[in-house]
DNA sequence: ATATCGTACAACCAAATGGTTGTAGATCAG
DNA sequence: CTGATCTACAACCATTTGGTTGTACGATAT
């Protein structure tokens, strides 16, 4: 059975989208673009060698992870960079650093018996 | 300039593969459960309700983005967190940021144009 | 020595991904 | 109005992914 699950707070399912938003060079390029400023998604599909229909799913897969957002500018679709998902993905991050620390000060707490081991 | 950070890289199959690698649910909580401690690969499998194989090929593509370790210990394969990987995952979603905080500053302020260079 | 355990890996399959082309609807310029 | 632009979306195709089962092999226990 599926077990607890060690510390998954946003459904799976937007996690999943998040990552695998990210897993993708031109869709990584796409967010920093579109982080630093604005392109219509034409303006984005420009800049790469692939089909304009290409780029458009780029940008849907980047905005269902809400990464990127989109707005109707007369009959541009404006694509901005989205800081939501970005602070999500480090947020979950964050969390695995914290395991990570946690384990460290254990195995620190065991080689040293003694705790002297308090935050400033 | 900033424009040179966002044409780097033509194709990283290395962050692909790491953040390729974070988006399924049952890496993830792989990659908590082995940071926490250390499991063999029998261990994990006993956890989920899929087959033995399906999560040996799940370690595999944690090990390829460098996010566990694998060593042999007599007959078992232990399987242990990497920081390493969880390192660059953090980074790279930091330099996201920073470009979002660029962006941020020059709303603000105009001008105040700084040469950052990172490393990849 | 033999059986069992933990692992590796191949072969196979359904579904998803990443790309293409083509068609159609809005919106803008002349 | 006509024509060009920008977008959306469907249909299609090749490859990859995520799962399965089955086989093989070294290490361990009886």
């Amino acid at each position: 059975m599926v077990v607890d699950q060690l510390r998954t707070r946003p459904s799976d399912a937007d996690t999943d989208r998040l990552f695998h938003a990210l897993a993708d060079a031109t869709r990584r390029d796409i967010v920093a673009r579109v982080t630093a400023g604005e392109y219509s998604v034409s303006g984005l599909a420009a800049l790469y060698t692939m089909s304009f229909a290409a780029v458009q799913k780029h940008v849907a897969v980047l905005e269902r992870a809400s990464l990127v957002t989109k707005e109707k500018r007369g009959r541009e679709q404006i694509v901005r960079g989205n800081h939501e998902g970005l602070q999500k993905a480090r947020r979950l991050l964050d969390q695995l650093e914290m395991i990570w620390r946690q384990r460290a000060g254990r195995i620190a707490d065991i080689l040293a018996e003694d705790d002297e081991r308090d935050l400033p």
